[in-house]
DNA sequence: CTTAGTAATATTTTT
DNA sequence: TATTACTAAG
């Protein structure tokens, strides 16, 4: 433990203060690129040469993939013991002791469900309490207060009342509207991902039993993401510290998830919170060229907002960056391609590639290119296996199987069978609600479904195998077969997914951990079928790269539209998100960022609040980049602009 | 009530 | 592009 500090893994002094550091609580303010990762993992390796006990360390993510890259890393550098580290993202963490103590949090069986769910059950809450009513705010929308409103720790009404210009009766109504979405959620046995935290967050808060139980679990809290914390996972941390101490790591100018209620003053008030707490910086970049962060640091100081940020790179000077401007975005997409693979050709692994996206939507040539060229990738953040119809089809028999009041699984797999529909279905379920022994479900569905045997065949087959998730799949595809396959008109491609989802199964142990690890940690299609493939080009959202880096980095669509993405103007802190989005962006580049645009910003017009905005690089307000010096640059000229027909000019004249 | 066919709808970011 | 929403006919 411990013993190969200072060798193998070099520090630099502002690294070794923060990792080493003693007193009590701690916020470590650490700019793009200066080695957050490794500090943590160098400050669990100090507490273990403390004699600190593995199990009373506490690491959170922000995400799955996070949480997955620093136990490994911990596990380079300071071996099997950290295996005993709690790591995790939040959800995972307080999920973990809702299980391990229901009864102190007061909560039963339960099903995760994801934002698709909840929009419907949304729908399903709207529909009976307002009924049609156009100027009323969508499900979406209402999906949205519900958990803004939970995450920012207020009440429905004060948050409608703070941050929407709706009039005391229709805060009223939407109120109404949530309680119902409330109530059907409690029927259904169902958990959204707000509910995990809040109701860790109220036990901790409000049973004194089960707050000290939780508070002598752990000696040091170590918070991965500080910026991107919102108040309700504040009020976690606040309840868990002293005697246990916290290790904060985050960066304001990196903080790009106010829309789901993060909050800088996690950051920017923390001594004031924390009494005693001490703040630490770490300025100096290790990952990229100065090139890269001469661009970037530039970004930050057009803000009117002081980040009193300058990156300085340790490693010196390489290549500027590159900003290329085509007329089409399919050019755009194969002019990456071709790189690529000119690349690869040279002997750069594809692994050593990334391609940034503004949105997943975004991205849809580039993949497409990919695919054109075989070009093995995984795409992060893009379209999500679990959500397509037929897979969804699939799931909702196992959905069912595991939770049988899982209504919207019901009506699902109940309506996917000839002559049942949505009426039918409904008087099925409401006989079906309130029983759990499987045995009289089926006798249920077999007497209230005779001309379609299977139904309930399936069921009981898949209740049997609730610890085999990979033969229950097995048998949920064998029998539904016939139904998808008339329904799909291109059941071959559709397929295809099932065998994937049988592989994916494979690793569980039950159908509920199946269903719950790819619910709170999604995954797209290409990351299923590329999962054993180590050398694939990284595709990603910009969000879900912060983070991570590459050695060349693609960013795509840097153009006006996309920074600030069309969505948010008009509401200045989200425009000020949207430059801090672009800055993460380009300082995931090690050794190369290379910029991609087009100039006929996507046709033409783009729905915006009702509106149509016309964006085409009008008001250059509104594109961050239309004031870059071109010095920042490196040589490549936009395309469109290339005089091709003019005489040369020598440059003596 | 169900179903087949057509129209519309929405594509920011995520645990 | 793909899925969901709606409408008219069975």
């Amino acid at each position: 433990m411990g013993q190969n500090e200072t060798e193998t893994y070099q520090l630099n002094d502002e690294q070794r203060k923060a990792a080493q550091f003693d007193g009590g609580h701690a916020l470590i303010l650490a700019g793009a690129g200066t080695g957050k990762t490794s500090t943590i993992v160098a400050r669990v390796d100090h507490l273990l040469s403390r004699d600190v006990d593995a199990r009373r360390i506490l690491l959170l993510t922000f995400t799955r993939r996070a949480a997955r890259e620093m136990r490994l890393r911990m596990m380079q550098r300071s071996g099997e013991s950290t295996k005993l580290v709690s790591a995790g993202t939040f959800h995972n963490f307080c999920l973990q002791f809702l299980r391990r103590w229901p009864d102190l949090f007061g909560c039963g069986a339960l099903s995760i469900i994801d934002r698709d769910d909840q929009l419907q059950l949304m729908k399903l809450a709207r529909g009976t309490i307002v009924g049609k009513d156009a100027q009323f705010p969508k499900s979406a929308e209402l999906v949205n207060y519900y958990s803004y409103a939970r995450n920012t720790n207020r009440t429905i009404a004060e948050y409608l009342k703070q941050f929407t210009e709706h009039d005391e009766e229709t805060i009223q109504r939407i109120t109404g509207v949530l309680q119902d979405y409330t109530k059907r959620k409690l029927d259904c046995r169902y958990f959204d991902y707000d509910d995990i935290l809040q109701l860790f967050a109220k036990g901790l808060h409000q049973n004194n039993v089960l707050r000290e139980k939780l508070k002598r679990r752990f000696d040091h809290i170590l918070v991965d993401e500080m910026q991107d914390t919102n108040p309700l996972q504040w009020l976690i941390l606040d309840g868990l510290r002293d005697p246990a101490k916290l290790f904060c790591v985050g960066d304001d100018a990196q903080s790009i998830y106010a829309f789901r209620g993060a909050d800088f003053k996690n950051v920017h008030s923390f001594t004031d919170r924390v009494e005693g707490a001490q703040v630490l910086r770490l300025e100096e970049n290790f990952r990229s060229y100065q090139e890269i962060l001469d661009v970037s640091n530039w970004l930050l100081k057009q803000s009117p907002l002081d980040y009193n940020k300058n990156l300085h790179a340790a490693r010196g000077r390489g290549d500027k960056p590159r900003m290329l401007e085509f007329s089409e975005d399919l050019e755009e997409a194969d002019w990456i391609t071709e790189d690529l693979a000119a690349r690869h050709e040279g002997g750069t692994p594809w692994a050593e590639h990334m391609i940034l996206t503004r949105t997943a939507f975004g991205a849809r040539h580039v993949e497409a290119s990919l695919v054109m060229k075989d070009i093995p990738y995984r795409f992060v953040g893009g379209t999500q296996l679990l959500h397509s119809a037929h897979v969804k089809d699939l799931l909702s028999l196992l959905r069912v199987a595991d939770n049988s009041a899982d209504q919207l699984g019901w009506m699902r797999y109940l309506t996917l069978w000839p002559r049942i529909g949505e009426k039918t279905a409904a008087t099925i379920i409401g006989k079906l609600m309130g029983i759990s022994r499987a045995d009289m479900i089926e006798s249920i569905l077999t007497e209230r479904t005779k001309a379609n045997p299977r139904l309930a065949e399936a069921f009981a087959a898949c209740v049997k195998l609730l610890d085999r998730p990979q033969q229950a799949i097995t048998a949920a595809v064998d029998k539904m077969t016939p139904l998808l396959e008339k329904k799909y008109d291109d059941w071959d491609r559709r397929s295809k997914d099932l065998k994937l989802l049988e592989r994916l199964a494979e690793k569980h142990a039950t159908i509920g951990e199946f269903l719950e690890t790819y619910t709170l940690d999604p995954i797209s299609e290409s990351e299923a079928s590329n999962e054993d493939d180590q050398d694939v080009v990284t595709l990603i959202t910009v969000h879900s790269a912060k983070g991570t880096e590459a050695p060349v980095c693609y960013l795509l669509g840097v153009q006006p539209g996309n920074y600030p993405h069309v969505r948010s103007i008009g509401d200045d802190d989200q425009e000020e998100e949207e430059r801090r989005v672009l800055y993460v962006a380009m300082t995931r580049a090690k050794n190369e960022l290379i910029m991609t645009g087009t100039s006929r910003y996507q046709g033409a017009f783009v729905p915006y609040h009702n509106r149509y905005f016309a964006a085409a690089g009008t008001n250059s307000q509104l594109y961050f980049l239309s004031d870059l010096p071109g010095h920042l640059l490196g040589d490549d000229l936009p395309f469109d602009d290339d005089p091709f027909d003019e005489p040369i000019r020598s440059y003596r004249d």
